[in-house]
DNA sequence: CCCTGATTCGC
DNA sequence: GCGAATCAGG
C-alpha cells in the first residue's frame, strides 16, 4: 500500500487529534506504526508534545524536587469473586474522564499531584479488577477480549488485561464466560 | 513486558 | 520516498 492522498489526509488528521502511530497505522491498514512514524517525519508533520531537548539545553535544570512518588499497587484479590450471574454489563470503571494517555497534551513532565485517595467502594462483584479500556484496535493476541459497554456507543472499550495466551480473556473474564453451566435447558 | 516516538540506512 | 531495525524512553 502506498501513501495516497487519502491515506496521507487520514494519517495527518489522526495524527493531529493525537492518536499514537499505532493506533493510525491499525486504522489504516497495511502499514506498521514505524510507517505511520516514518511518514510523519517525512511530512514534518511533528508537533504535539516532545519539548527538544537539544540545541540549547535547559538553562534552568530544574530546582530538584527530587521526590520521586512511588505508587504502591495493592494486589488484593477478594479471596473469591463471585460473579454468578453477572453478565457482560456496563461496568465503567473509568477515573479519567478522557485521554488519560498525554500524547496529545503538551510536555507534562512530571507533574502530578499525590492523588494516593482513592476511594474505595467496596467493590465486590461488579467491577472488574483493572481493566486497561482498550479500544479494538489496540487488542492483540494476549489481551483480554472482554467488551465493555454497548458495542454500539463510541466508547465501546475492551479489558485489555493480560490474558494467558491461550484464552482470549483475562483470568478473571475467563471465569465468567467459561462458567459450567450448572443446568441450563437444552444445550442447543 | 507492554507501549511510545526518533533515527538510521539499505532499498 | 519508504519502512524495518534499532534506539531511547515510560
Amino acid at each position: 500500500m502506498g501513501w495516497t492522498d487519502e491515506r496521507v489526509d487520514l494519517l495527518i488528521k489522526l495524527w493531529s487529534e493525537g492518536l499514537s502511530a499505532s493506533q493510525i497505522a491499525g486504522q489504516l491498514g497495511g502499514v506498521t506504526r514505524n510507517a505511520v512514524i516514518g511518514k510523519v517525519h517525512r511530512l514534518k508533520l511533528e508537533g504535539r508534545a516532545k519539548a527538544h531537548v537539544s540545541a540549547q539545553e535547559q538553562a534552568q535544570p530544574k530546582v530538584a524536587v527530587a521526590a520521586e512518588v512511588e505508587t504502591v499497587v495493592e494486589m488484593e484479590m477478594p479471596a473469591r469473586i463471585v460473579a454468578m450471574q453477572s453478565a457482560p454489563r456496563i461496568m465503567r470503571s473509568v477515573g479519567g474522564g478522557g485521554g488519560s494517555h498525554g500524547a496529545t497534551a503538551l510536555k507534562m513532565e512530571e507533574e502530578m499531584d499525590a492523588v494516593a485517595e482513592q476511594p474505595r467502594p467496596l467493590v465486590s462483584a461488579e467491577v472488574v479488577p483493572i481493566s486497561r479500556n482498550l479500544t479494538l484496535v489496540q487488542l492483540n493476541e494476549r489481551t483480554c477480549k472482554w467488551p465493555l459497554g454497548d458495542p454500539l456507543s463510541p466508547d465501546f472499550r475492551f479489558c485489555g488485561n493480560h490474558s494467558n495466551d491461550a484464552s482470549p480473556y483475562c483470568l478473571y473474564h475467563a471465569k465468567i464466560a467459561f462458567q459450567p453451566v450448572s443446568e441450563r435447558r437444552r444445550v442447543r
